[in-house]
DNA sequence: CCAAAAGTGTTCCGTCTACACCCATGG
DNA sequence: CCATGGGTGTAGACGGAACACTTTTGG
């Protein structure tokens, strides 16, 4: 092992997520009590430690794996987190990630393995350590993200409807919007497809489903709403 | 010393600065032949390891205090970065901070000592590790920062022409423009303060200098440029 | 007297916003 | 037959973009 920067400390390294996912008209986020110390049984983020021969990428998407099952999500980062004293035990310097899942490809059985459960974004509890700071943090980049790209799909189902996708916007940036005003928008995206398929679930009359047509976006890529 | 994590590895942290001035009408930022190894001779941003009794605000803070003599400098963190290889020599995961300065505070002595010098934002040669990469997403960050946010004032002296606010802009925005409708959006703003000073630098006719008032901008913040 | 930068308003156009009614269906 | 959510267009307001000439003065 070489050793040129000998003279100077190490840390502890871990990543927290921030997990978004939209259900009943709520944009909610992922938490748990934690299970181990310090801590123990205060409201938190999923994390983990960062190993020796993964980027800081590459342990977000495997402690996000590792609690939901689930690859090749939308992760971003948010940010390092560094105060000395955020963690009562150690120096540990975390980084926070978000991601956006749907919340139907997360297999009730590991949430409650995991003993974590979706919470309304606009009630949640204290958290341990700097956490809060986290996800607000996290919540800020991710409406704004939403603002210019088309990432809110992500937490769809690939076929939905577009009054989901209008309550899915209306929770993300905390107000209601017209209906012909959003509709007028989405119809000039092309890539928002509308397909012959219906859905019954929430209306008697039926909704027309959508889906997200990604190579289409890649060719005409603006986006707004 | 408590032993909490002691199963998990821990890692090397740094911080490194891009450091905004704006000169000559131009945007650039501070970069250095590196005076270590590994990577010795290499351009380079500066930067340094962060301590274990500070938090990584506090490192950056010092870190540029080092460097420049200055405190209290306009500084946001712009991300971690931590791919494995990132430095050759040991894992090292650093976390990269934008800085904004007025170039005339910075002492030519300090910076001939530290053989640091200004470069072109849009003339950066490769730089050590994934510091170009620091740096395209500081630039992204801090463009996006300044339209919304009257941070750009940090470049310029206390005093300054609208011309002058005007190629910041321009510099910062990469395009030219409108003389008249700039100085429209600025007139609105009653924060940006004319004062009875004159500057003779930069015409013969003379240009009225003008300040920005922060305590002002406290009471009336809404800002667009 | 002229080069060089400072300073100043108006018009046009496109975008965003507000707004109300009919439709289809299951129960 | 009615309650429920789906679906549709237009007009007016507002904000952003384009645009040209006069002023001042040092050399």
């Amino acid at each position: 092992m070489t050793t040129f920067y000998s003279e100077f400390q190490k840390v502890f390294l871990s990543v927290d997520c921030i997990i978004f996912g939209f259900e009943e008209n709520k944009l909610k986020i992922l938490i748990g009590k934690r299970n181990m110390d310090p801590g123990r049984g205060e409201w938190s983020l999923y994390g983990g430690f960062v190993r020796g021969d993964e980027s800081l990428d590459a342990a977000a998407n495997r402690t996000l794996f590792e609690l939901t099952g689930l690859r090749k999500v939308y992760m971003r980062q948010v940010g390092a987190f560094g105060n000395i004293d955020r963690d009562p035990g150690e120096r540990v310097v975390s980084v926070a990630y978000y991601a956006l899942i749907n919340v139907k490809d997360y297999p009730v059985k590991l949430m409650q393995e995991h003993g974590v459960e979706w919470v309304d974004i606009d009630n949640i509890p204290q958290l341990y350590s700097d956490h809060n700071e986290m996800v607000r943090q996290a919540r800020k980049l991710m409406k704004q993200k939403m603002k210019t790209n088309p990432v809110g799909f992500e937490l769809l189902p690939g076929l939905f409807t577009l009054t989901q996708l209008q309550r899915l916007y209306e929770a993300v940036n905390g107000e209601e919007m017209d209906k012909r005003n959003f509709r007028k928008r989405v119809k000039e995206m092309n890539y928002i497809e509308k397909t012959d398929l219906i859905d019954k679930q929430s209306s008697r009359r039926g909704a027309s489903l959508y889906r997200f047509n990604k190579k289409a976006f890649n060719e005409d890529s603006n986006f707004k709403l």
